[in-house]
RNA sequence: GCGGAGAUGCCGGAGUGGUCAAACGGGACAGGCUUAGGACCUGUUAGCUUAGUGCUUACCUAGGUUCGAAUCCUAGUCUCCGCACCA
């Protein structure tokens, strides 16, 4: 059946097309009018194209936006594709098929679907990072980092995904696995690669981020991942070098007993004596043997190094150690250990049988170095610490850190989790970064009028980049010299892209700059951002750290523009009817086509957003659905036979109390809480209403369900765009609290009548006629309210006031009466 | 281990000191409409009790604060998420 006649997809096509031809969501900067910025994390383009879920993502974002058009702001609401990755590789590889081919083609797929969803994005900005008037751009950014430092090559420990083939960034690498491939463990390899030096920003990407309005949650993550702490650097004398480590616990300098290098220490072997080098190699071997994993359960283990390290407080030699528990890109990939206050240290010296040396005496115990069962890390006062006993730990900290630095053995530093990005991918489909080496100039920048550097398309693909291979990419001349060059094969990676997209946004279409400072100023920043928290310690950090560097290139000129996104929302995952999350691979997701063509794209929308709080995973439920479906159903009938009245003042005051919170819910993404206002609302509209009052109620539907509302607005004689009208404004005096009241009263007198004819029909008595008895003063409430009770409780209404003289009345219910509760009889 | 979120009736899920046996939706049940089914409309959906009353038990568990707790505090259990030997 076409759902009681109505044909929702031809609905739905009228409308897409009316608002694709006459570009009404079309935004160009207007002076005077406020802007609003309203952004959805652009999507990877898969293959797969458009579930369920992606839809949810999409109509929370179109909700927010379409209310915020009728709200009069000129509102940006864009959409482009994250185009240049690893699975449009893999597939090419898998299936033969160009990348780019597959890309475009899944992108022309995901177009088509977003646009049977009914959203109202301005297609004209439309952006593709794979196309080279985008990455240009990515280039011209990368040569002005390569300027000013900000980008940089250098050899490292890296993480390699032996799946991707390819170094990953340090956020990419998810519990040691890859994040792409969660089954796949990530090896570390010393390689030379390009890095973005995003720790240049630690603390301000630290201290701004109590500026954003965005999901504490987030904010943590993001505070975490950078890791700020304050200690020491202190050296160590070893070999006649010396060596620095970071520390927390300065106060504890005079109980260090030895000293662990990271067996992943890229100088490891300078302090391996030769009598010692088969032993740790052979531990080495064993680690690297071993699974990530397993390694972060591993016992502590190490070996001794051969080489001594000299304590600066005290001149004491102490053994340095090769250990598996010390991280080598931590501080500086060495430790000095003290037993006695560290709990791995602790584990440590009590397995190799080194000496533990108390420094600090806790308040309130006694400790003895000879029979200690776990290290003691809390504060107190030193002891065998020279001329610093009898200090308080804290205060310790700080002179000694002091007395340090005046015999330059150490500093007061502050450390920091968070690595700079490595950016460099050994893969095809992405940028090529823009720099060539050579023999005798070294690293050379393309010159920016070369660019962009093209990704040739004819390539082999075949074992690792096939770039390697492409003769005519690699092999150029060197720019300085014009000798012989090789051109870098290595491309970006995609989080390089989405890192300024959304300015790309404000000036798509510039081909003389990445975007227009003037249109720039207008959009920027995003006034409200949308998209999934698992892009909290990703994308999130690489686009605020990328608006800082813009900002301090100049590129935004005086503007003071330092954050790029000011709100955040971070909407829920939809799961499918099995309760897993909705995915392909898993083969419970449900198509918005199958849905839109069984109960229209706007049921879909509404029951979408129905469920629970945005914010929250949802489940996907076919009977759920059905709900929706049924809402709108009534809401199309309730219109096809609609006749203006006149609205009464008890719907008024529904009425405007509804606009207030329809509004403040959809501000908040409380959309859940919109719905059922509406559906509430809606109710009160069979009492008859005027032309404005329903017209009222479709604007606060539209944002939800745009086809309907737009095509029942055109029904009911109007020419314009319901898309473009005004939202509705709450007239505060009409709210009265008193038909509340008056609603309670009368639910309690349907509950009191429905109880009583229970009883009496439980009696074998049958009733058809209900009388009430009220107060003089309350009488209108009941014959205000006559139809309700009628209907509601399929019996014949009479009503007394309690004065009235003759009154049917026989087991004279009138004396209990009170205020607020009628007497009443059936019969 | 550290950090974050959460646990509500048959289910999903609102609610964050009284107006709460707890919105709204789904399901189930009953009645109406209908030739019948579907759809639609009305009601019920913790238990007992009653001509509309009263009582008991209820918002993870156990305590506490309060005249009063789903809501506040303390302890615990469980679930989910992020980071994970960060010196």
């Amino acid at each position: 059946m076409a759902e009681h006649g109505h044909n929702f997809k031809s609905i739905e096509q009228k409308w897409q097309k009316k608002w694709e031809n006459s570009k009404i969501f079309q935004t160009k900067e207007k002076k005077g009018v406020r802007k609003f910025y309203s952004l959805e994390m652009y999507p990877y383009p898969s293959g797969t194209g458009l579930h369920m879920g992606h839809a949810f993502n999409y109509t929370v974002g179109d909700i927010f936006a379409r209310m915020k058009r009728m709200q009069g702001f000129n509102v940006l609401y864009p959409m482009g594709y994250d185009s240049f990755g690893l699975p449009a590789e893999n597939a090419a590889i898998k299936n033969g098929v160009h990348p780019k081919k597959y890309t475009e083609k899944a992108i022309a797929n995901f177009i088509k679907q977003q646009k049977n969803l009914g959203l109202s994005y301005d297609w004209s900005r439309v952006i593709f990072t794979h196309k080279p008037e985008y990455y240009k751009w990515n280039q011209y950014f990368f040569l002005k980092f390569l300027e000013k430092g900000l980008a940089y090559r250098k050899k490292a420990p890296v993480n390699w995904c032996p799946k991707c083939q390819t170094v990953l960034a340090n956020e990419q690498v998810h519990q040691g696995k890859c994040w792409r491939h969660q089954d796949t463990e990530v090896e570390t390899k010393n390689l030379e690669q390009w890095f973005i030096r995003t720790t240049k920003y630690s603390d301000e990407l630290l201290d701004k981020i109590h500026s954003l309005q965005w999901p504490s949650r987030i904010k943590i993550m993001q505070e975490n991942w950078i890791g700020r702490s304050e200690g020491t650097e202190i050296f160590f004398e070893i070999k006649g070098e010396k060596w620095p480590i970071f520390t927390t616990r300065p106060d504890t300098i005079f109980g260090v007993t030895f000293m662990v290098v990271s067996s992943q220490h890229l100088r490891l072997m300078e302090l391996v004596k030769p009598d010692q080098k088969d032993k740790v190699e052979s531990f080495l071997k064993k680690i690297r043997a071993t699974k990530q994993e397993d390694l972060e359960n591993l016992e502590k283990e190490g070996v001794f190094t051969g080489s001594y390290a000299v304590n600066p407080a005290n001149n004491e030699k102490i053994p340095v150690y090769v250990g598996n528990f010390v991280l080598a890109d931590y501080g500086s990939g060495m430790v000095m250990c003290v037993p006695a206050h560290d709990q791995r240290d602790f584990e440590f010296a009590k397995k190799y049988n080194i000496s533990i040396k108390l420094v600090i005496k806790p308040k309130d115990k006694v400790l003895n170095e000879k029979n200690l069962d776990e290290a003691y890390t809390g504060p107190g006062i030193l002891i065998n610490s020279g001329s610093f006993n009898g200090l308080f730990s804290e205060q310790a900290k700080e002179k000694i850190t002091k007395a340090l630095e005046s015999k330059k053995q150490g500093r007061r530093r502050t450390q920091y989790k968070f690595r700079d990005w490595l950016v460099s991918r050994q893969r095809y489909w992405g940028t090529p970064i823009p720099v060539i080496y050579c023999s005798s100039c070294g690293i050379v920048p393309v010159p920016e009028k070369e660019l962009p550097v093209k990704l040739p398309e004819k390539v082999k693909f075949g074992k690792g980049n096939p770039l390697e291979t492409e003769e005519k990419f690699v092999n150029v001349k060197c720019p300085k010299c014009g000798n012989r060059a090789r051109r870098e094969t290595d491309t970006m990676d995609t989080f390089f892209d989405s890192s300024w997209y959304y300015l790309r946004y404000c000036d798509s279409k510039n081909s003389k700059k990445p975007f227009d400072i003037k249109k720039v100023s207008y959009w920027m920043p995003v006034d409200q951002y949308i998209g999934g928290a698992e892009h909290a310690t990703m994308h999130l950090i690489y686009a605020r750290f990328f608006t800082k560097a813009l900002r301090d290139l100049g590129f935004f000129g005086n503007l003071k523009i330092d954050e790029p996104f000011l709100r955040l929302f971070n909407q829920g995952m939809l799961h499918g009817s099995d309760g897993f999350v909705m995915s392909k691979s898993r083969g419970n997701d449900v198509l918005p086509e199958e849905v839109s063509e069984k109960y229209g794209i706007d049921t879909a929308r509404l029951f979408l957003v129905s469920m629970a709080s945005t914010d929250k995973d949802i489940r996907w439920s076919d009977e759920g659905v059905e709900g929706s479906m049924r809402f709108i159903s009534k809401v199309m009938d309730f219109f096809s036979r609609k006749k203006f009245g006149k609205t009464d003042a008890r719907t008024e005051n529904k009425l405007n109390k509804t606009i207030k919170e329809v509004t403040s819910y959809i501000e908040n993404f409380q959309y859940n809480l919109a719905v059922i206002a509406i559906r509430e609302l809606f109710n009160y509209l069979e009492n008859g209403t005027d032309r404005k009052t329903t017209e009222t109620f479709l604007k606060l539907l539209s944002p939800f369900c745009p086809h309907i509302s737009e095509e029942l607005w055109h029904r009911l004689g109007n020419k314009t765009f319901l898309s473009l009208q005004k939202w509705p404004v709450v007239d505060e005096r009409k709210i009265n609290p008193e038909f509340e009241k008056e609603e309670k009263t009368v639910d309690g007198l349907i509950n009191d009548v429905n109880n009583v004819f229970n009883i009496v029909r439980s009696k074998g008595k049958d009733v058809s006629k209900l009388y009430i008895y009220t107060l003089p003063n309350e009488k209108n409430t009941y014959t205000n309210n006559l139809n309700e009770i009628k209907k509601r409780t399929g019996l014949g209404v009479f009503v007394y006031s309690v004065s009235d003289k003759g009154k049917h009345d026989p087991e004279n219910k009138s004396k209990k009466v009170k205020p607020g509760k009628p007497g009443i009889y059936l019969e």
